[in-house]
DNA sequence: CCTAACGTATCG
DNA sequence: CGATACGTTAGG
C-alpha cells in the first residue's frame, strides 16, 4: 500500500509539489495553456473541460434573451464576443466530457453496467485538487478514502490528495472542476461568496446570520416609524429632508457593508473552533437522515422567507429557521430536525419528473464500496441531490411569469405550463390581488404592510415622509450576504396537481383549487403553508402567488433572500428603506428580466446606481424617492443610453425607456433631468415630483411643452410641497391630453382659486374636480 | 466542418 | 475587482 501510494505520488504528482499547495494554480502561460490533451493529463494540473449535462432544468430552457450573455449572442444582435451562456440555462451540474477517461486504466466510466450498489467504484471520478479522473477502483491508494463531492457530478477529492491533506487548503480554495456558479455574470456575488468561501468555508452560516442587524438599528433609530405616521405638511419643504445626521449613520452602514473584520468577529463569534474544515461539517451533517434532509431541503425556502418575516418583528431569530438552504448552503449545522407538521408522506412522491444532473456522481454506496472508500462531502447523495435540486428548480417553475419569457420569441416551453391567464397581471399595479392586498394590510406587520396604502394615506406620502429619513438598515455581514449559491434558474416543469397522502392514494382537492386558497393568504401564512410538505411547498411557491414580493424595510438583505426572490420571478418587488448593496441589487435585476415594478425608495444611490449597468427593459415603475444622493448627474447615469456603443454591442436606447411610473419624491432634481425624463421616457404616464425643491413653474413648461412626449403621456402628476410651484403651472397642465390627476396640495404658492379657475377651464373638454384642498382629479 | 460555451487571461 | 475577450474544447 504504502509503496502505490508514494509511487501514485511519484506518477503523478512529480512536477511541483509546493507549487500546487500552495493554492494549486493552474499554470498561467496564456490562454491556451489553460487545457491540455488527456494525453498530458496524466501529469495532473490539467483539467479537463467540462460541459452540460443537457437534462437538467436549466440545460433544457430556452435562452432568455433577455441577459447579458443572450444579449451579446449574435442571435439576439449581440457582437457574440463573450460566448457565455445563458443565465437561465447555466447547467446546475455539468459533466465530464463522453471522452474522459480514467487516466490508469484508459477506460470510459463504466457506471451504465452496474446497478447503484457498485457505481461508484467505476464511474469515473475527477477530484477536484490533482484533476485526475479515474475509476476509484483503479486506484491503488486503498488506506485513504476519497472525499466525495455531491455538487457536482463524478467530482470528488481523490484518495491520494485526501491522504496528502491538501483537502482542507483546496477546499477552501475551490469548489471543484467545472463548477460555475455564473461566475462570469456582471454584478454577480459569487465571486464575493467564493472569497468568503476563502475566508472560512466551514463558518457556520447559520451562526454567522447571528442577528447581525437590529439591535444597532433598534438602538440608533428608535424611531424609526416615526415618519410613516407623520404628515409631510407638518415638516416644510424648507426644512425638506437630508437629515445631515444621518449621513454619519449611512457611511456607518456602508463602512459595515465593506468591512471585512466585522464578518470575521460575527463569523468567530458563531463557531470559534474549526473553522476551516468543512468537512467536519459535512460529516456531521451525513448523519442526518436523508428523509429528514429531504424535508428540510424542500422547506427550507419557506423557513427562510419565515426567518425573514419573523426577523423583522422579533430579534432573537433562531439560525435554523434561515441557515438551512441545504443546497446551496454546503456549510450546515446540525439543528433540531424539523418535523413537518402533516403529511409528512408526500415527501416521496413528488420527485422531479425531470431527470436531474446526468451522472449520479458518487452516489449511494458511500462506505460500502470495499476499496476506496469516500466520505461524502455534502449532506445528500448526489441522486438525492439532484432530485432536490431539480425539486427546488420546478418549485420555481411557476415562479417565471409568462411575461418574463422573453419576449423575442415564443417559448416551447408552454406545454410544461398550465394555464395562468385567469392570474395575470394586467397592469403593473394591478399585479397584486387586492384580496391579497387587503389580506397583508391586516393580517401582517406593519412591515409587511406599510407600503401599502400609498392612497389612503394622506398625500400618499406615507411611504417617504421627509422629514426623517428611516436609515435602512445595515446591510447584514459579508459573511451573511456572500453565502454561496447556485444560481439556478426558475424551473420549467408544473408541479404535481394532486397531494399524495400518506396511504398512498391522492388528496381529492386538486391543486389549482388549492391555489384558490393559497391566494387568499399573506405572503406570511404561505410560508407557513410550505412548510406542510413539499407538494404545499411547491404549489406555494407558484409565481401568481408572489407577483408582488415586499421587502420594505427588511433589515437586511441576504443571499438567500436573494435566491428565494429570484426562485419567485416576482413582476414588483418592493425594496425600499432597505441596505440592499449595489451588488446585489444588480445581480438581483439581472436574474429578474420581467420585473415591472421596482420600488428602491430610501436606498443609497450607491446600490440604486445599479440600475446603470442593468437592464431591465420591461420595467415599469420605478420608485427612486428620497433616494440619497440622486441629483441631477446621478439621473444622468440613470437614464443615459449605454455608455459602451460599439457597433451591435447594445441598443442605445434607455435602460428605462417603458417607464410608464416614476417617482422621484424627495430628490434634488432640476429641470436638467426633467429633460432627460422628457426625452428618455415616451411612456411616461405617472410622475411624482413631491418635495422637490428645485421642481417650479418653469420644470412644469418644459413637461408639457410642444413636441414633448410627455404631455400627451402623463396622466397624473405629484407636485405636493413643491413650493416652487405656482398658479402658473396650471395653465400649463391645460396642454395635457391625457392629465387626470394634479396633486398640488401644500404648494403654498398655487392658489385655490386658480385652481377652481382650471377647472372651470377644463370643463369645456374634461370635467375635473377637486378632491381635496388643491388636489385636481378627472371626474369621471 | 459547425456552433456552443468553458475557463482563464486581460482589460478598465 | 468586476467585466469583457477569446482560445480552445465538446458535441453534433
Amino acid at each position: 500500500m504504502a509503496l502505490s501510494l508514494s509511487a501514485d505520488e511519484e506518477d503523478y504528482d512529480s512536477e511541483s509539489e509546493q507549487q500546487r499547495e500552495a493554492n494549486r494554480p493552474k499554470p498561467k502561460m496564456g490562454t491556451s495553456a489553460a487545457v491540455k490533451l488527456p494525453s498530458n493529463r496524466s501529469a495532473s494540473g490539467a483539467r479537463r473541460r467540462r460541459t452540460r449535462c443537457r437534462k437538467c432544468e436549466a440545460c433544457l430552457r430556452t435562452e432568455c434573451g433577455e441577459c447579458h450573455f443572450c444579449k451579446d449572442m449574435k442571435k439576439f444582435g449581440g457582437p457574440g464576443r463573450m460566448k457565455q451562456s445563458c443565465i437561465m440555462r447555466q447547467c446546475i451540474a455539468p459533466v465530464l466530457p463522453h471522452t474522459a477517461v480514467c487516466v490508469v486504466c484508459g477506460e470510459a466510466g463504466k457506471e451504465d453496467t452496474l446497478e447503484e450498489e457498485d457505481k461508484f467504484n467505476v464511474m469515473l471520478m475527477e477530484c477536484s485538487i490533482c484533476n485526475e479522473i479515474v475509476h476509484p477502483n483503479c486506484l491503488k491508494v486503498k488506506e485513504a478514502s476519497g472525499v466525495v463531492n455531491d455538487e457536482l457530478p463524478n467530482c470528488w477529492e481523490c484518495p491520494k490528495c485526501n491522504y496528502a491533506g491538501k483537502t482542507g487548503k483546496v477546499c477552501k480554495q475551490k469548489r471543484g472542476p467545472g463548477f460555475k456558479y455564473a461566475s462570469n455574470l456582471p454584478g454577480s456575488l459569487l465571486k464575493e461568496q467564493k472569497a468568503v468561501k476563502e475566508e472560512g468555508e466551514a463558518t457556520s452560516t447559520s451562526t454567522a446570520k447571528r442577528k447581525p442587524e437590529g439591535d444597532e438599528i433598534s438602538r440608533h433609530r428608535p424611531e424609526e416609524r416615526e415618519p410613516l405616521h407623520r404628515h409631510p405638511p407638518v415638516l416644510t419643504p424648507s426644512t425638506l429632508p437630508r437629515p445631515r445626521p444621518e449621513d454619519k449613520l449611512r457611511k456607518k452602514r456602508k463602512l459595515f457593508d465593506d468591512d471585512e473584520e466585522e464578518d470575521f468577529s460575527v463569523r468567530k463569534k458563531g463557531k470559534a473552533d474549526e473553522p476551516l474544515f468543512p468537512k467536519l461539517l459535512h460529516q456531521i451533517k451525513t448523519e442526518e437522515e436523508d428523509q429528514e434532509e429531504e424535508v428540510d431541503e424542500e422547506e427550507t425556502d419557506s423557513l427562510f422567507w419565515r426567518g425573514l418575516e419573523r426577523r423583522d418583528r422579533l430579534e432573537d431569530t433562531e439560525d435554523w429557521a434561515e441557515d438551512g438552504d441545504g443546497k446551496d448552503t454546503k456549510t450546515n449545522f446540525p439543528r433540531p430536525p424539523l418535523k413537518t407538521p402533516v403529511l409528512d408522506s408526500d415527501q416521496s412522491h413528488c420527485s422531479s419528473p425531470q431527470a436531474g444532473p446526468s451522472s449520479e456522481g458518487g452516489s449511494e454506496p458511500q462506505e460500502k464500496g470495499p476499496r476506496p472508500k469516500a466520505r461524502r462531502k455534502r449532506r445528500l447523495p448526489n441522486k438525492e441531490l439532484s432530485k432536490a435540486l431539480n425539486q427546488e428548480i420546478q418549485k420555481t417553475e411557476d415562479c417565471l411569469a409568462n411575461e418574463n419569457r422573453q419576449p423575442l420569441k415564443v417559448e416551447p416551453e408552454s406545454e410544461n405550463e398550465e394555464p395562468k391567464r385567469g392570474f395575470r397581471i394586467g397592469s403593473d399595479l394591478g399585479g397584486e390581488r387586492p384580496h391579497l392586498r387587503t389580506k397583508e394590510m391586516n393580517g401582517t406587520p406593519w412591515e409587511l404592510r406599510h407600503f401599502y396604502p400609498s392612497q389612503i394615506t394622506p398625500l400618499g406620502f406615507n411611504r417617504s415622509s421627509p422629514g426623517t429619513r428611516p436609515l435602512p438598515p445595515r446591510s447584514p455581514p459579508k459573511c451573511v450576504q456572500m453565502e454561496r449559491h447556485v444560481i439556478r434558474p426558475p424551473p420549467i416543469s408544473p408541479p404535481p396537481d394532486r397531494l399524495p397522502l400518506v396511504d398512498g392514494k391522492t388528496h381529492a382537492v386538486q391543486r389549482e383549487v388549492w391555489m384558490k386558497l393559497f391566494g387568499h393568504f399573506t405572503h406570511k401564512e404561505l410560508c407557513v403553508c410550505m412548510r406542510v410538505c413539499k407538494t404545499w411547498n411547491r404549489w406555494c411557491c407558484d409565481k401568481r402567488l408572489w407577483t408582488n414580493i415586499d421587502l420594505n424595510r427588511c433589515k437586511s438583505i441576504t443571499p438567500l433572500m436573494l435566491s428565494g426572490i429570484i426562485r419567485r420571478q416576482p413582476l414588483s418587488l418592493d425594496l425600499s428603506w432597505t441596505n440592499i448593496s449595489k451588488k446585489q441589487l444588480s445581480w438581483l435585476i439581472n436574474r429578474l428580466p420581467g420585473l415591472r415594478v421596482l420600488l428602491l425608495s430610501g436606498c443609497s444611490w450607491v446600490a440604486v446606481s445599479a440600475l446603470c449597468t442593468s437592464s431591465c427593459p420591461l420595467l415599469r415603475t420605478l420608485d427612486v424617492q428620497w433616494v440619497e444622493g440622486l441629483k441631477d448627474a446621478q439621473m444622468r447615469d440613470l437614464l443615459s443610453p449605454p455608455t459602451d456603443n460599439r457597433p451591435g454591442q447594445l441598443d442605445n436606447r434607455c435602460k428605462l425607456r417603458n417607464i410608464l411610473d416614476l417617482r422621484l419624491a424627495g430628490l434634488d432634481i432640476t429641470d436638467a433631468s426633467l429633460r432627460l425624463i422628457i426625452r428618455h421616457m415616451p411612456l411616461l404616464s405617472r410622475l411624482d415630483l413631491s418635495y422637490c425643491n428645485h421642481i417650479n413653474d418653469h420644470s412644469v413648461n418644459l413637461l408639457t411643452a410642444a413636441g414633448t412626449t410627455t404631455r400627451d403621456s402623463l396622466t397624473e402628476i405629484n407636485l405636493s410641497v413643491c413650493n416652487r410651484v405656482t398658479d402658473q403651472s396650471l395653465t400649463f397642465f391645460k396642454r395635457c391630453g391625457s392629465i387626470c390627476h394634479i396633486d398640488l396640495r401644500y404648494c403654498k404658492q398655487v392658489t385655490k382659486m386658480a385652481c377652481e379657475q382650471f377647472i372651470a377651464e377644463m370643463s369645456v373638454s374634461v370635467q375635473f374636480g377637486l378632491k381635496e384642498d388643491k388636489l385636481l382629479q378627472k371626474l369621471s
